[in-house]
DNA sequence: TTTGCATATGTAAGCGCTTACATCTGCCGA
DNA sequence: TCGGCAGATGTAAGCGCTTACATATGCAAA
């Protein structure tokens, strides 16, 4: 026995059982190669000794964690959690154990938590976007850690994504806005920085600005941090614009709730005075009054797939394939058409 | 050089700067011991080989990995994300990363991860709630892995934790209930089993009722999961009483949110026809119609503070000390004197 | 000049595990 | 009876890093 009080090893088992380190090893991950009577025997040892395998050691010796990584941009609201929840059950139905950071919308700090989970071990790992310093790309390649991108496609990058499309999306909704007979829009944006979702959100209401006759250029658009808060400053900024706009297109349910918040506390009616649209359909879109029109987007189905195509890559070195969902548009009570 | 295209390791750098691998481990680990000259080249060498140390390899050898474990219930919502938040902020100033897991709020769950997480070399775990099989905890204690309990604190626990009271906060709040007249109480409450915040909260009620004079055993208690659905299913059950219920406690904000959504979609005013009360103060409790009245918990202070007594359990061997946080009483719009 | 010491660097022993390969056992058919 | 073989187990070589200890270097003091 090794040195009391101490956690015991492979070999502290082995001894104990009076077998070697490899049949110790074997029992634990082939117990077929191991006939019946010694593996009792073994278990047993592990049992008494309260034995758990050491990780760094396995990996070292292994090369497989069946640990995958997620880095998601915030933990603070649900935006991210039931695509996440579906990716970790997925996982865990293969055995795979997930491990999450985030990095507070921060590339400096997404790019230490990349380099974080992959120098643990991580088998594979889920990021959330396209932009991302190249050299990253370069170091997972390096590290022959595959990556897939979640929550959005783009056809021109060569990294396998699985998601929807933002811009379509967005224009989408924002063709049933201007088809109520809306004229002035305004826009709350996420920060457009580092964040190509947020982008294409914003090129998807120019295409049906363009598309419908309008100039693109003439759209009031403001950008904030994402915070119910930030909606509402956003909102009062908006609306002191004369003509005031007649609907605010929202690049996410957390800023259009800010602005309904704000709407109310200005006592001005939505949909009746003002028009607002979200995006993401988050629990909160179907819960405030009115009810958020909003995209709807398949996260569960998101995350499954995700799970599904992250495994793929990880256990037949394949290079990853690009699955696009649909998204669908919500409409509730928060848009209707503009006051004559 | 090793071989082509694998990823490069100490040895390679040492080789590519002419010095000892023990040298490079400096020159990463305690740069001061290492003069200026010798560490210029060999970070040189680092830079070209695109080198990252083997956190394997690294823990096996020194035993530390400057990574702490949280294993939160669910990440569905956001009730741990602000805490959670605040906690890893801290602890990365404090040059800690933070893994995060979830349990689904399921107990073998929970253990497969704390397992996960000791086993990738966790220095320290972050846990909710102390309910769990007393076997974690030897197993934490023998691998040497201090944990601490947070969103609770409970006197008869060995167990340090930092958090607030339970069962006193839904005291003060029925307290308060009950000092409008309310007569007619129903529960709405989270899955008791295996959660004892749920359990102290219930307490709470129950001394609230003793204290004003009311039979406790009289309560209507449904228990249900978390969610805004359930909130809402429970809603209905517990309003199908005669004579019904005037006022709805409700364990947390999301079924609380539940409540009165369907309050509304039954055409029933709240306060008017029927008080609804919320816990945890969570962002919603601010957007929902009308504002709920609930209990306010210190988040980010609890896990600004919890990170700090983690990090000290873990530097300095210490057992960890228990602090106790305050809630306050958020009175908003749900929650009146009932009808007569 | 020599000695002694501080400082910089190198050497090599593990850390706990997996696994290729070697060895041993028992049983089969010839 | 014995060779051959399959199956069970043992042996030992790493995996990539840290660090105690040994060695080398340079400089101040004697």
């Amino acid at each position: 026995m090794s040195s009391i009080r101490s956690v015991p090893t492979l070999d502290d088992v082995a001894k104990s059982a009076g077998v070697s380190t490899a049949t110790v090893s074997r029992c634990l991950n082939s117990p077929g190669q191991v006939v019946e009577s010694t593996r009792l025997r073994v278990m047993r040892a592990v049992e008494e000794l309260g034995y758990t395998p050491n990780f760094g050691a396995r990996v070292m010796a292994a090369k497989r964690t069946f640990t995958v990584g997620a880095i998601i941009p915030t933990m603070e609201n649900a935006i991210f959690a039931r695509g996440l929840q579906a990716f970790q059950e997925e996982l865990h139905s293969r055995n795979y154990t997930l491990l999450v950071a985030s990095s507070a919308y921060r590339p400096e700090i997404e790019e230490e938590q990349i380099r974080a989970l992959v120098a643990r071990g991580a088998d594979g790992l889920l990021l959330i976007g396209h932009d991302r310093d190249p050299s990253l790309r370069e170091y997972l390649r390096r590290q022959n850690v595959p990556a897939l991108v979640a929550w959005t496609v783009s056809a021109d990058t060569p990294q396998p994504s699985v998601g929807f499309d933002n811009r379509a999306a967005m224009r989408a909704m924002t063709d049933e806005v201007l088809k109520l007979g809306h004229k002035r829009v305004g826009v709350i944006s996420a920060i457009s920085t580092g964040n190509d979702r947020v982008r294409q959100r914003i090129e998807g209401i120019r295409d049906a600005m363009q598309a419908n006759g309008f100039d693109p250029d003439t759209l009031a658009i403001t950008e904030t941090a994402y915070g119910i808060e930030n909606g509402a400053e956003a909102f009062d900024l908006l609306m002191r614009a004369e003509p005031r706009p007649t609907v605010l297109i929202c690049g996410n349910d957390v800023l259009a709730v800010g602005a309904l918040r704000r709407a109310r506390e200005r006592g001005l009616d939505v949909p009746g005075d003002v028009s607002i649209t979200g995006f993401d359909d988050m629990e909160l879109a179907r819960i405030v009054t009115p009810a958020l029109t909003t995209v709807g987007v398949p996260h569960r189905e998101m995350g499954r797939i995700a799970a599904r195509e992250l495994i793929d890559m990880i256990e037949n070195d394949s290079p990853g394939s690009t699955v696009e969902l649909k998204t669908v548009l919500k409409m509730r009570e928060s848009l209707s058409v503009p006051k004559p």
